[in-house]
DNA sequence: ATACGTTTTTGCCATATGGCAACTATTTAA
DNA sequence: TTAAATAGTTGCCATATGGCAAAAACGTAT
């Protein structure tokens, strides 16, 4: 096992013994998306666990009238996923795409459960990143009910500059539940 | 073991063996709230997993304003808690506080972990409560991007009709990420 | 380099919701 | 039962954001 592989930096020898590295690594597949392609699409089972080495995705959901709403964003070492669909097996709403080529290393749902309930770090630390999007997504919800629109924005330029850089006004526009028009305005009243 | 115990309902045989009943159910230690106790405050680290048996709580936390922002109810069979502070270890930004006189069960932290490591259903059921809450949150998130208040209201009263009837006006508006003033309006334009 | 399609910007006006202040209704405590 | 406190309602106007249409800017392929 070659040490610079970039799992390394996700499972590190500080919460996982040398014999435990050795059996989770392996299990991991590389796998590449250019611009535009699906990790997931809207209907189907999510059935992998991705780990992104580089490379922008974002997920939207198409809502009653048809608009695509963003519904996050995903960068190096995010975990793409629809973390419902994954566990509980059901068809998802949500489409996750790549924004520009990517570099991901998959695991499939079996090999993940398999993992998961041998051993207790893996275990341990699937918990920890879904509570952490858990986490993420609690305080977006009173953001979204306390802050205005420009607040909101900054706050997303504070926590991912990388992200603003990469994807979109219309994208950003969804995530943030506004109008790319609204946003555009907010965007010229803050450079002056 | 008595058959009609509440925790029976949560922990069916369909799932559990009669042995491992055993060991989970008597871990619980019933506990009862006055109204407007507090199960859970600010500041403090989430101790503990509570299964509703009766009444009603809702969770809040207090925006930069200082304005005091609904972020769930929970009432008969839901577990009153905040996932992140409680696996996260870490202090929490929320408050959950009886609307009315409560019966809960309660499992520590030490506990549940003890549970969740050893008894695969356990874990299973566990996640599958997280990821539960998770998908909820996250179909949240769409409807106040996607929704007017109105709609979101609808909604609410379709889902948790219970809540709506036990739950002051400006608890629900705050929820709904409206004010009390607007949530009135609303009210009345459906009454009509 | 040119031309096409897509994204962003902007003027204009529409609409949903906010929020004060005053009033009314309901609950709580004595 | 009555008084006090709390919760809900409503008139009025303010404000944030929506959304069309047209123009401008940008990206991409030939």
């Amino acid at each position: 096992m070659q040490t610079d592989h970039f799992l390394n930096n996700i499972f590190s020898p500080a919460t996982f013994s040398e014999k435990e590295l050795e059996v989770i690594i392996p299990k991991f597949k590389k796998v590449s998306f250019s611009k535009n392609e699906y990790l997931l699409k809207e209907g189907k089972i999510e059935n992998h666990y991705w780990f992104i080495e580089s490379g922008f995705a974002r997920s939207f959901v198409n809502d009653t009238k048809g608009n695509d709403i963003t519904t996050d964003f995903y960068s190096q070492g995010d975990i793409a996923i629809d973390w419902s669909s994954f566990f509980l097996r059901n068809p998802t709403r949500e489409n996750i795409q790549a924004i520009t080529n990517m570099v991901c290393w998959q695991l499939d749902f079996d090999t993940f459960q398999e993992l998961f309930h041998s051993i207790e770090a893996f275990r341990e630390q699937g918990r920890r990143k879904l509570v952490g999007s858990y986490f993420a997504l609690k305080n977006q919800r009173v953001s979204f009910i306390a802050d205005e629109a420009k607040d909101r924005y900054l706050q997303l330029l504070k926590e991912k500059p990388h992200v603003i850089k990469n994807v979109s006004l219309q994208h950003i526009a969804t995530y943030l539940g506004i109008t790319k028009y609204s946003l555009s305005r907010i965007r010229k009243e803050i450079a002056s």
